[in-house]
Formats: structure tokens, C-alpha cells, sequence
DNA sequence: CTAGAGTCTCTTGCATGCAAGAGACTATTG
DNA sequence: CAATAGTCTCTTGCATGCAAGAGACTCTAG
């Protein structure tokens, strides 16, 4: 995930298993469960690749992140008034702060907590496990770092942002959902329309 | 899944070896497969377990099921027509028929049917791949076993399944969203408001 | 120079052996 | 009879060795 290897460079057992300081079999147990995540992919007998997700997926994958954090902001306003949405609100004034300051940094950060606030906010555990593992298979803070140069979307974003609070304090459990959703629609065609290195079509 | 442990026996990795005939090695990858899904706990130098869900898991996944299942709907009528909505159509008539002839067994078949076709058709791997594993997780057939035996329910049951299709054939996404929405809600209930011996509370 | 066959190396797949720990069982003591 | 300490067995965790296969490389022939 930190890029340490290529799409076309096997991903050595035997040298994580020297870099860890154990032995090839937890190591392949791990990089199995990374198949499993598609993250990986184990090619048998010829060695084990980092698997980008093609175009294709990630649209696919946007489309299943639209349903489960719609699902969120759906159960976190049935949970409203707590704690969650309070950090909620925080962080959109924080948001509309740090673009004033043009600090592109702190805001992906502020974007990351929104996003994760509210599906821990829903207290689903398994949407939660759904959830971390869609976006382990998004590599997602390396699209959000792409999107925040679109100029105009920051603004937009953080608004989307308070529309989705702002329902969600009103109770309003349909309107939180369709508002998040609309927010996730909106981020994912600047994400696609974006052409990345990584993310190579089918 | 075919019942052969129970939760408080252990599943010894030396047996399943040599039932497979293999070593002891592929049956661990496999087994911590299983435990990555949820479906069995593995206790470091105690055993292995088949691991059933709480009812608080079972409300948890019904609400995922509930989004996954309504973004097949949607996503599949934004495709319409297509071959599979005419085999949706097939089988709510098939559905009403065999209820006629008070088959419980081709009924619970039919369910499943309708379900995977619905969600197969949404064309989406990743929402397939995590519905796949959602159910899994549910032991589903089970409980749709428990179910059909509920007084009235199996006719209200197949009047959802047909609001859905219709809504799907007139290309409404929104509408099918919610009509499928409404009919994994309902059948989520009549699941929860049975006790089980299974599914044993939190 | 090019094409092809053969070999050779490096990879993962699996078998096996040993160690460590959890839990049951037993024996002993109050 | 009950409680406790000790042991013993059975489990998984991990290390290691070998085999099989895919692919690259080289050498030979045209």
C-alpha cells in the first residue's frame, strides 16, 4: 500500500519472510488473506503481484460506497442526537477552514476522518468490515490526494458534507441517505473523470 | 455449513487432512479463510470452532443485505430489459404456483433464486462478491427454512417479490430500490421474531 | 541474424517435524 | 469430600525441506 512495489515486480516470500524475521508460512498466510481482499494477486508458481484495481472496479467499488455509507448516514440519524455528529460538525468548520488556508493536506485528512466518523457512527459492525475492506480495495487516500487539485470541487465537497450533518441532526434518516449518496455520486465522477497512472482501464 | 460440528466441538485440522487427503497445511489456509469470513473462531493452540452469528449480527448483516440487495434492484433496472428480469418474471409465477401446491421445498428454492438473480444481474462483481460472503455469514438457507413456515407470510412474501419486478420492468431504479428495500425489511422480521436455537442472543 | 528447442533457475505448493501453550485430569492434602 | 497443585495430552503456530512448474536464458541450427 505505501508503493513499495510495482504492479509488474513479484513481491518475494522468502525476503518478507527475512525482513520480519519469521519464516515463509505466516507470511503466506497473510499474503493468502491479501488475495482473498484483492489486494494481491498470487500467480501459482510464478510469484505474487500487487493488483491495482482496473477502471471497471473502481467504478463498481463507488457504486457499493454509495450503498453502504448511505446505509450509514441512514443509521447514524436514527442514532441522532451523539456524540459522532457533534465531531461531525466539528469537522465540517474545520474543513471550510483549513480550504480557506488552502492546506490541501489537513483537508484529505479532515475528509478521511468525515468519511470514517460517520460509518463508525453507524455502530454496524459489519457494514463497518465491509466498509474498511471496499476501501482497502479502493487504495482510496491515493484518489482523494488526486481529486483535491479539481478546482471548484473542494467548496462543493465540504458543502455536500454539511448537507449530509445537517439532515442527520433534523432525524431525518431517508434524507441523510440520500444526501451522503448524492455526495459519493458527486466525489466518484471527479475521481473517474480524473485519468490516473494507477488505476489502468480494462 | 452442512451442520457435521456443532460450536462447542472442535474441528481438528489433522482429521480434515487426512478426509482430504492432504497435509495439514492447505487445511490451515483454508480454515483461516473461514475465519476471515466470519464463519469459524480459531483459538490459538485451543482449536477451532464453527462460529454461528448473534442476533445482534444477524439484525447487522440484515440491514447490509438490506442496502446490497437494494442496489442489485436499482442497478438492474437501470439496465432493463435483460434477460434476467424475464426470469424474475418466471418465477413469481412459478412462486404463486408452487404456494398453491403447498411445496415448501421448491418455494425456499425459489427464494434463493430470485434473490441471486436479482443480485447477479446487477452486473456489479464487487456487490456480488460481497453479497456472496454477507450470506455466508447468514448461513442463510437456514433461516429461510425457519421462515417459510410462517402463517401468511410466504403470499405477502411473493407480492413484495412482484412489486419489485414491476418496478424493475417500468426501468424505476428509485422505485425497485425501495420495493426490494421494503421486502428484505419485512422478511428480515418475521426472520428476527422467530427464536432459533442457532443464533443464540448477545 | 533469427527462430526454436532445451535447460536451468526461481517461484510457490505442500508435507512434515518440533515447540509452546491451553485445558483437562489426577493425585494429594486439608 | 473439596480444593489445589502438578502433570499430561492434544491443540495450533511456525520452521524447514523438497517437489513441481512457469518463464527466462542460452545455445544451436538454418
Amino acid at each position: 500500500m505505501d508503493g513499495s512495489y510495482s504492479s509488474d515486480e513479484i513481491i518475494p516470500e522468502q525476503a518478507l519472510a527475512e525482513a520480519y524475521g519469521v519464516s515463509r508460512t505466516p507470511i503466506r498466510e497473510a499474503l493468502k488473506q491479501l488475495e482473498n481482499e484483492g489486494l494481491v494477486e498470487i500467480r501459482a508458481r510464478v510469484g505474487t503481484f500487487v493488483r491495482y484495481p482496473t477502471r471497471r472496479e473502481v467504478i463498481e467499488l463507488f457504486q457499493v460506497k454509495e450503498s453502504l455509507e448511505g446505509l450509514a448516514a441512514n443509521l447514524l440519524a436514527q442514532r441522532a442526537p451523539t456524540e459522532e455528529i457533534e465531531k461531525l460538525q466539528k469537522n465540517v468548520q474545520e474543513s471550510f477552514k483549513v480550504v480557506d488556508e488552502d492546506d490541501g493536506a489537513a483537508y484529505a485528512r479532515l475528509v478521511h476522518e468525515f468519511h470514517w466518523t460517520l460509518v463508525l457512527g453507524s455502530k454496524n459492525q459489519k457494514l463497518i468490515e465491509n466498509y474498511d475492506r471496499l476501501m482497502n480495495q479502493l487504495t482510496y487516500h491515493r484518489l482523494v490526494l488526486e481529486t483535491v487539485s479539481v478546482p471548484g470541487r473542494i467548496k462543493q465537497s465540504i458543502h455536500e458534507h454539511q448537507a449530509v450533518v445537517e439532515a442527520i441532526i433534523a432525524q431525518d434518516p431517508m434524507g441523510a441517505e440520500l444526501a451522503m449518496r448524492n455526495h459519493v455520486h458527486a466525489s466518484s465522477r471527479f475521481v473517474l473523470y480524473q485519468p490516473h497512472t494507477q488505476t489502468v482501464g480494462e
